[in-house]
DNA sequence: TTGTACGCGTTATCAC
DNA sequence: GTGATAACGCGTACAA
């Protein structure tokens, strides 16, 4: 069921249909009317495949995921979400690529196999050898996060450092002296995952200048790990009265163990993150957070890319959002620890 | 770059390197060496896009999923997840197509234009377009979920019915006589969406066979709307005593209206489901639920529509899955509600 | 090992 | 203005 089965079949030349299917040369309206007709009886759609190879442009952007074996966060659902919705809008198929690993044999097939039209890259670390097989492979690409050399790239980011400070500051404001960051798992902080880095530089600033005490934590992303976490600060540092944390998945987690901690919210501790929108706002209690539009990032780095393939030549787009905190009630003034056996911790 | 520069630079013909890379004939250890220096030096990677268009074959997988904009469930992400990584670890690629609706331009792409060699699709109605649209394209595909013909095609899915009637049952035996089924979304039942009808047959057979009293509603699948539909159940009906549901997304809501109406579970109250293991296990508290093993059920897909792909006259494989109820506590005797101003409800 | 036809749609070029 | 011919994109595989 090709093209030329289609002309055969209306009795005219292979590229007389593709005229007709085109427009981009005038066809008799007869000629017209009997190659629909045919079309429509058998059905005939070109083969993308084939035209991709002709125009060198495949209508299709890669995504590049973690590894779907560890759950993915909702900020990255979100991420993904929005990257599939703003593609389908611009008519773009959007390929996935799982891969978290170095030489990742489905990333090798998508970027080296000139699948995909450009790349979307999540989860970007500071020293990131995907980036840099992007960057000489010469294929557009946009990172939603960014590495330790951001020009050489464009990207769209959260900037964890600014909105963690900003966290410590309400914090500040209210009374809080000391404080935790609950940072996202040890692994990917060692191996210098951005915003694991960033957050640690905006609490570590914003603690000294606010001359508060501070404790940083890594904590797996999953639930269970956000327990035994806060179990631990709790345990370690009586007089703590707040958290601050960009660890979504930890953070039912947590929730939960301050509530078998007997610690009410936010009357005896207070919470705050960095989460995107609807997930804090459907989090019970709803989280107070600094809230991440993640659809609209997603959009935006499509946007971007939609324009880097136009022109590979344009000059790299940077786009840092420090979205305001949305007050939800998950943080209130400071108090004092109803800590049983140690009244007068401070 | 493409073969055509390696086979000049390297002295021989376009087919010999063709041949020294796929080893399909034998090339001399001195032409090979020559060549693959400089494949090595330039950094060349065959082009997938002709190689597709020669063989027939593309590599890659559709999948259909339902359009971004309206949240997946924890069951939808896990079949993605599954059936990404199943995919992956065949060296198969895997295509997006966010499609709902009846003609959207995303599944025709994916369909019409032979950019897939398979196929697999979620959300499958009772009556759905998509399907009929696959069966007369010829394209292979496998469902995960089918239709009101089950026959016709290929598929996996989750045996609805049957665990919705265990639920029933199970509750039946710790002597529940009031229940209500909260299924999922009103528009997706109208809809005609399987799981929905199917539960309520399932429901409905099973409270007929133990002599029970049953209340069925719909609920969106959302947390707030979970808390409103168990607020009216429960104004409604006071002299219910347990809730079966297939509705994930409403659980958290659902718990939150029962904790609010000051019953606690499984004291009070009793509730079960059809949920994803692993989310049954990290809600909190634990729900008790026919553990569905989404993980399982998109590699089986992957798996069966591989081998379609391979022989597209093998007879259509059907795999419904009954999971045994996982008991993790939310379901106990059932005792009377402590109703304010209705302390006799039975 | 090499030459070459092929898969399929697009488009420049030529002819009427 | 319309229609047809042929080359092209790139890798594969048969015939020589």
């Amino acid at each position: 069921m090709n093209i030329g089965e289609i002309a055969r079949r209306s009795g005219v030349s292979r590229s007389t249909v593709s005229y007709a299917l085109s427009g981009k040369r005038p066809v008799s309206q007869d000629t017209r009317r009997r190659i629909q007709a045919v079309i429509d009886e058998l059905g005939y759609r070109p083969n993308a495949v084939a035209k991709a190879l002709k125009e060198g442009k495949t209508r299709t952007l890669g995504l590049v995921i973690p590894p779907a074996s560890r759950r993915l966060t909702d900020m990255q659902l979100g991420f993904v979400a929005s990257v599939v919705d703003a593609a389908a809008r611009a008519d773009l198929d959007v390929l996935l690529s799982p891969s978290g690993g170095e030489h990742d044999r489905s990333f090798e097939r998508v970027v080296g196999g000139r699948r995909v039209d450009g790349v979307i890259l999540m989860e970007i670390r500071l020293e990131d050898d995907r980036v840099t097989r992007l960057q000489q492979s010469g294929l557009p690409f946009v990172g939603i996060g960014r590495t330790g050399h951001p020009e050489e790239m464009s990207w769209v980011d959260i900037d964890y450092e600014t909105l963690i400070a900003r966290c410590v500051h309400h914090l500040a404001d209210l009374g809080h002296r000391r404080i935790a960051l609950v940072n996202r798992s040890a692994e990917l902080v060692a191996a210098g995952y951005g915003p694991g880095h960033r957050a640690q530089a905006g609490f570590t600033r914003a603690v000294a200048e606010r001359g508060l005490h501070g404790v940083q934590r890594c904590c797996a992303d999953e639930a269970q790990s956000g327990v035994t976490c806060v179990e631990r600060l709790l345990d370690d540092h009586p007089d703590l009265t707040a958290v601050a944390t960009i660890n979504e998945a930890a953070m039912p987690g947590m929730y939960r163990a301050l509530a078998q901690a007997g610690l009410a919210v936010p009357r005896d501790f207070s919470i705050i993150g960095v989460a995107a929108r609807d997930w804090a706002e459907n989090l019970h209690p709803p989280l107070t957070a600094a809230d991440v539009p993640a659809d609209e990032l997603g959009a935006r780095a499509v946007e971007m890319l939609i324009q880097r393939i136009a022109d590979p030549a344009i000059p790299h787009r940077h786009v840092l959002v420090a979205p305001p905190v949305s007050l939800r009630g998950t943080t209130g003034p400071a108090g004092r620890r109803p800590e049983a056996g140690d009244p007068g911790a401070r």
